[in-house]
RNA sequence: GGCCCUAUCGUCUAAUGGUUAGGACACUGCGUUCUCAACGCAGGAAUCGGGGUUCAAUCCCCCGUGGGGCUACCA
């Protein structure tokens, strides 16, 4: 049987770091079994639509190589053609699901006296057996209603299977009358995933451990639809790292944002896949490709993962310095040039080169390159090595200042460092005297790249400049 | 409160009825070095508690405890 798995959010504007590991599973699952990924859209409350989010979602997905096939569902559409309405009725019809009228008052003043007597909150179950002159009433009426699905009176426990927790055993009589269609028409979750999933024949349902509750639910309305169940996957949590569910209370939760911060997506795969998954030996790197060939449901954590961004900038840095780095110059000033977005390409690639080593994301580039475009100040006594003197930097300096002067083509970087080695040796100094400041002087920075990479990047005539003003600087402090 | 899930270094995790409990991130030290980074080497760091089963339990079972999720006409 080809396997079909789904990705199901709801248009909130943005892509979730857990929604991003529930995509990636099923895309996974899908590939690796030559299968199907479906991307359905569950926009089923009015009030939380937001402008343009599916389009998005669906650009975002592309981007990120997590294709979906065929075509997308979206459940507004199908709510409109009143699919969902049908379905809720058939059951109706059939004495598994009843209309209530209670008004949402009501509901909401039983839950208080629920939450106060510190009893379970349940529907009380007033409309479930209403005698039919009182129904026939509120029919005239036109009282609004919503049709909710009627928990069998057994003491029999109801049984759930889930591919990760295994069986799971609920007591129906904890269990509430759902509601299943809205007042306003529209389904909730509940029914419309039922519905849905066997519409689009998906086999394994892969989605996060928040939905184990309902479980029960849902496999009683596969039942009373008569519909094949399939598969179930409930994902252990991504948590904060107090181990709440993660949350943007506590920090960045969406994948546009570190897409923005300069996050590849490989490490963004990367890293969120072991996120409850490993493949059972050492390996941590693996590409898209090797995550399909090397993926198995059955490898999935029970316990929830804390979200640590510590390790992400582990992989995007490893990702940077392996995958980007190597890639053809014009590629690579493509995915630069957001991040640098005044350069010209040969000076994107340049600023990469200087940087790429000690980056987490590629939006530090900007931050660390700063002082290329302007020297920042600095105290003269920071043109002192620890182990050097004032006499010493002053004739390094003055001997380096020579040198770029005279220094013709060509100027990069190696010729540079040969020939400022050649100075220092000829100066009898050592390179604290000599590479040192020269490093301040370009930089203006206690820490940054050596010296002859910076001169290459600026060229001759700012290098000569930066030097020219470091030798001002030391005469008058002295 | 009720229901459900869960438990190996600080974090992500591996492994097994008998192991010096392995790796990665982070951390610390050393090396390299003009600085920072990168890199290399080294180090500290874990089987939640109590009962059982067993010759033997981190692993299997039970009970606690901790943590989390759900408990909407949200998904």
């Amino acid at each position: 049987m080809k396997v079909i798995t789904r990705f199901a959010p709801s248009p909130t504007g943005y892509l979730h770091i857990g929604g991003l590991r529930t995509a990636l599973f099923s895309y996974l699952w899908a590939k690796k079994n030559r299968g199907a990924f479906r991307l359905r859209i569950e926009d089923t409350d009015q009030k939380r639509e937001v402008e343009g989010a599916t389009k998005h979602l669906i650009h975002l997905l592309h981007r990120l190589g997590l294709k979906p096939d065929g075509d997308i569902l979206v459940q507004s559409q199908r709510s409109a053609a009143g699919i969902y309405r049908k379905q809720a009725h058939e059951l109706v019809a059939r004495g598994h699901a009843y209309h209530c009228y209670c008004t949402p008052e009501r509901l909401e003043k039983l839950r208080i006296q629920h939450e106060r007597r510190k009893q379970p909150s349940r529907y009380d179950g007033t409309c479930r057996s209403l005698a039919p002159d009182s129904i026939r009433e509120h029919e005239q009426k036109g009282t609004p209603y919503v049709i909710r699905l009627k928990i069998p009176d057994t003491t029999e426990l109801i049984e759930a299977k889930d591919g990760i927790h295994g069986t799971v055993r609920f007591d129906a009589a904890t269990l509430t009358d759902a509601i299943l269609l809205k007042s306003d028409g529209f389904p909730t979750y509940h029914l419309a995933s039922v519905v849905d999933d066997h519409e689009q024949h998906v086999t394994h349902v892969i989605r996060g451990e928040e939905w184990l509750p309902s479980l029960p639910l849902h496999t009683l309305l596969y039942d009373y639809f008569k519909y094949q169940t399939p598969q179930f996957y409930h994902l252990p949590l991504i948590l904060n790292p107090d181990r709440s569910k993660l949350s943007k209370r506590q920090g960045h939760v969406s994948v546009e944002w570190y897409l923005e911060q300069g996050y590849l997506k490989e490490a963004l795969i990367n890293y969120v896949a072991f996120l409850g998954w490993n493949p059972g030996d050492d390996r941590e790197i693996f590409s898209l490709a090797e995550l399909i060939k090397n993926f198995e449901l059955e490898q999935i954590n029970k316990a929830g993962a804390v979200f640590s961004k510590d390790k992400l900038d582990w992989y995007n840095a490893w990702y940077v310095k392996n995958t980007l780095a190597p890639k053809p110059p014009k590629e690579l000033a493509r995915t630069l040039e957001p991040f640098l977005p005044e350069h010209t390409d040969e000076r994107r690639i340049g600023v990469f080169n200087l940087f790429f080593e000690r980056i987490r994301n590629l939006r530090e580039l900007a931050e660390l390159s700063g002082f290329l475009r302007e020297l920042p100040d600095y105290e003269p006594s920071l043109l002192i090595f620890k182990k050097s003197t004032t006499e010493k930097t002053s004739s390094g300096l003055a001997a380096a200042e020579r040198y770029f002067h005279a220094e013709a083509e060509p100027w990069t970087a190696i010729t540079l460092e040969l020939g400022l080695k050649k100075i220092t040796e000829e100066h009898g100094l050592s390179f604290g005297d000599v590479f040192w400041p020269v490093r301040v002087a370009l930089s203006g920075l206690a820490a940054s790249p050596s010296p002859t990479d910076l001169a290459a990047y600026l060229g001759k005539k700012e290098t000569v400049v930066r030097i020219g003003r470091a030798v001002k600087m030391l005469e008058r402090a002295e």
